[in-house]
DNA sequence: GCATCCTGGTTGAGAGTTCAACCATCGCGT
DNA sequence: ACGCGATGGTTGAACTCTCAACCAGGATGC
């Protein structure tokens, strides 16, 4: 087994650091000025992007990286604040539609502007073109390698 | 107000995908072979790299980039676990000390090996050294873009 | 000494997440 | 038609985090 060198840790301590810090500050901002945390506000989003402003759960969750039960409680909750409302599925009962309502998009709508103008003042506002290039690039190799993860995990599952 | 570019859109929630995935796969992976989730972890390792592997409070909280709160509950469930215990500070009747039991630090230590081998796995090995020296300068942007937000709002109070 | 403010830390309630268990339905093989 | 495993979704309990309230002890000013 290959511990991390000094450089490595630096490096990697750096990362966590700004990721959570970043992502708290977001969390905040987000719970302050439209009272739902940033989960909550990617699902408003993910719903006010489909066409008819309505998704299937397990739809949404996958829009989402969500799972099943996160969203399920998360829409619930939205639901109790007249956001979304969930009706059944006409192709298969088992299934379960969130939309979107006037409401909702109108507390969205109300939110997006301070929760971009956050996102754009700490990483596009002090990113350089080129270290957004390098994210990019990075984000890409990181969730690349999470994703072969499941694969491989798929891959040993007996008889697949 | 400036809203995002389809290219920035699209660079911000690949990072946040990535990042967030990333934090819970590793999470996940502590929780399940070490019994604890990462900012446990994070606290078990800040004592056992101090001298006497005793921390004021305030100071552990800084190390972790925690609240208050949050530690202090955390440390209330490490030493239930008894992995940690609390003891009075000498110098400041209201400080306390946490303190790594070695209990504690066994089982850091067989935590550690799997935590660090997923680390590499999914940042040091997807990443060319080159993205790595990237990551770096990216990260100090960030949290320089975030801490100077603090010392905005510190430089707001009046007569400061 | 004493009033006042600040700091260190804890607590409790409320919100969100996780995990496993569960139910209903679908799809498929026979 | 029937059995059966897989899928879609919900639920409840345990856990973690947040926020505000709180208490105790230091620090400062008079």
């Amino acid at each position: 087994m290959r511990w991390l060198s000094a450089e490595e840790q630096r490096i990697w301590r750096g990362f966590m650091t700004a990721v959570t810090t970043f992502s708290e500050h977001l969390d905040r901002q987000l719970q302050r000025d439209a009272g739902m945390p940033m989960a909550y506000y990617e699902i408003l989003v993910a719903l006010s992007e489909t066409p008819g402003r309505a998704l299937r759960m397990s739809e949404l969750a996958m829009m989402c990286h969500s799972s099943r039960s996160r969203l399920s409680h998360a829409v619930a909750k939205l639901e109790k604040e007249g956001w979304v409302v969930r009706r059944a599925c006409p192709s298969d009962r088992r299934g379960s539609i969130a939309e979107l309502t006037d409401e909702g998009f109108a507390v969205l709508e109300a939110a997006a502007p301070g929760h971009v103008t956050t996102v754009r003042e700490h990483l596009f506002d002090v990113l350089t073109p080129e270290q957004l290039r390098a994210l990019d690039g990075i984000s890409r190799a990181i969730s690349a390698g999470l994703s072969t993860e499941c694969d491989r995990a798929r891959a040993e599952v007996p008889e697949f």
